[in-house]
DNA sequence: ATTAAAACTGTGTGCGAACACAGTAATTGT
DNA sequence: ACAATTACTGTGTTCGCACACAGTTTTAAT
């Protein structure tokens, strides 16, 4: 069963290659009873195009643009961009250039301008994390309106025109999170929720994993647990921290266990980590090299892990994938919710060879 | 930076493109000089082979043996099969053309006789579960006596010559069962390993298992743990295991956690689901039908997904990485230990997207 | 010194698809 | 009826590489 080619059709056709290629492109100047002809028979021996043979021919660079929060400023994006890179060498085959543009989430100001770059430069195709709902929304449009295509990662922004999200479902990471600490309750209890953002109120997946987190004790065992929650800006100022845990209307002793929303719950460690009672579960996210210290020394009872690698690889494959083939992707592509111990960490950590062996 | 060329190199090095074929592909009849300047060249300009180019030209198909145990026998099989199929939907582009033997892992008879024709089929590579030792390392020699190579899933069987062993890491894997059942565990507490296989002497991973987890427990709870074991070779023999389970010097009620090495607790559940108190804690392997549904009632606490779908995922991909290029595989690519519980189980079954969106 | 063989090197064609361009047929206008 | 458009169709070159084959130089043999 050998492989159809254009030449193919074109003989059983009784046309010439040429013409079967205008009608695969609809580059017009065919005659309908010419198309119908070449298209029966495409249909009828199920053509399928030579990927290797079409992108050599077309000899041209699919540019795109990678435009993510800046890693110096906060270490957990180079999680994204090591898969960005990984998946980049995988494709430079057919063409694949990535553009790197990072932008400072804490100003509006630099993601527009670095926005507009983006925009300037014109490319094939774009990834993009939209932390910056208002911003992120207009970079979109714009984006859309040059038939740009686009794939967020990260945070969702729903708006007609972009190809797929690729992340977590944060209210069930939420709803994960309160099962991983509620192994270790018995009776009445307390557990904190801690926010630790810059801006919490455009932070809407945080907000979702503290629902979801809720929404499990609802279920279980609502009566005995008592939630408490903290949103902290500041987060690298320690003492303020500190404080804040010490308002609480309980001692820190008391807790049994500690939800922190994002990956910062080494900030946490970091300055409060002897003020909770040994037995506690804290559960936070992410396998940033922090984290997983304090996940080793017994500090951290859980991570989940949100897959940021991952992310990257899978953004930049859909994008070329796009390009290149024409099928659809599908929008939503929500990564697992991996849960992290000590027993079973170093299998993520070398996760980055599953993806090294790809074609 | 455009990339560079065959042609480019020849230029560079003052000889034609010929010469320069010949010195990539050590054809032989190439000066000492002219083939030194050649590398030196391709050296100093970091030369990479068109692959698309290659692969073209070449024309060649890729045949890839398939030798795993028939997925009819014990539907665990299916996963490695699932993750075959959606890899070479990927790469035909490249020529790769699956061929399927199925082996009953009763049979050796079975096993050397399906082996002698994959031999005989003479394929480019062979992706093996070598299940029983004795006939699957003769199968292996005979292989890389013929070099054809070989990638193992499943099971290892470290010959010399063997490309890569894809697989999890047995102990680890016991480690982490233990650790999970310890999260229920207060006091003086009975736990029950459960060994379910046809030609348990064989089954050197079931006991690594085992190993691992003794092994958490002799370093954490030691003196309070009591640790009971059976062995099932009959395991569809209901009567069976359920008199085996009343055997035990303690009543099933006692019992605090169970660990079913392997993915058949279903078979349990099937039988024996409701003697244990209902807050026992269940530890078994892999996402198969039967185990997602009593995992989704409660049945069963935590299952370890032993990503069997990557398995011949990878395999595949592996093989034809190295078929195609020419870098070496890592030998060892341990999978990761996904602890799966009824929050996080829709993520790893929608995993196919992950790997569906590969070029 | 001359031929034969061996060692080396360059050119040309094909892989399958894309597109430019040349070429032919049908249609319009005068 | 004949030129001028327009509509359609076929051929040829290119992408980068692999390999066959022809062509050239060097070495060995007589």
């Amino acid at each position: 069963m050998e492989r159809i080619r254009i030449k193919d059709i074109a003989k059983l056709a009784g046309v010439s290659p040429g013409t079967v290629d205008r009608v695969i492109h609809n580059r017009g100047n065919v005659s309908e009873g010419a198309k119908q002809k070449v298209l029966g028979v495409m249909e009828k021996m199920g053509y399928e195009p030579n990927l290797l043979a079409s992108t050599l021919a077309l000899n041209r660079a699919i540019r795109l643009a990678v435009f993510l929060p800046d890693p110096e400023l906060d270490i957990y994006w180079r999680q994204p961009l090591q898969g960005v890179e990984k998946a980049i060498q995988q494709i430079t085959h057919y063409g694949v250039v990535p553009e790197f543009y990072y932008f400072d989430s804490n100003s509006e100001q630099d993601f527009l301008r670095k926005g507009q770059a983006v925009i300037q430069s014109n490319p094939n195709g774009v990834l993009l994390a939209p932390l910056i709902f208002k911003q992120g929304k207009v970079f979109i449009d714009r984006c859309i309106a040059n038939k740009i295509p686009i794939i967020n990662i990260n945070t969702e922004i729903n708006t007609k025109g972009v190809l797929a999200y690729i992340g977590q479902d944060s209210f069930q990471s939420g709803v994960l999170a309160a099962r991983l600490i509620s192994f270790n309750l018995i009776g009445t209890s307390h557990v904190l929720v801690l926010n630790m953002d810059n801006k919490l109120q455009d932070a809407k997946h945080l907000q979702e994993k503290e629902k979801g987190f809720r929404s499990y004790f609802k279920l279980n065992h609502s009566d005995q647990i008592h939630i408490y929650k903290l949103d902290i800006e500041d987060f690298n100022n320690q003492e303020y921290i500190i404080e804040k845990i010490k308002s609480l209307p309980i001692s820190p002793e008391e807790l049994s266990g500690i939800f922190v929303t994002n990956s910062r719950i080494y900030k946490l460690m970091d300055c409060a980590g002897e003020i909770f009672k040994p037995t506690i579960t804290t559960v936070g996210f992410d396998l940033v090299q922090p984290n997983i210290d304090y996940l080793n020394k017994g500090k951290i009872s859980f991570l989940i892990n949100q897959n940021s690698v991952q992310q990257g690889y899978l953004g930049i494959m859909g994008l070329t994938r796009h390009l290149l083939q024409k099928r659809k992707l599908e929008y939503l592509q929500n990564l697992p919710l991996d849960i992290v111990v000590k027993e079973n960490i170093n299998y993520y950590l070398k996760r980055a060879h599953e993806l090294e062996i790809l074609i």
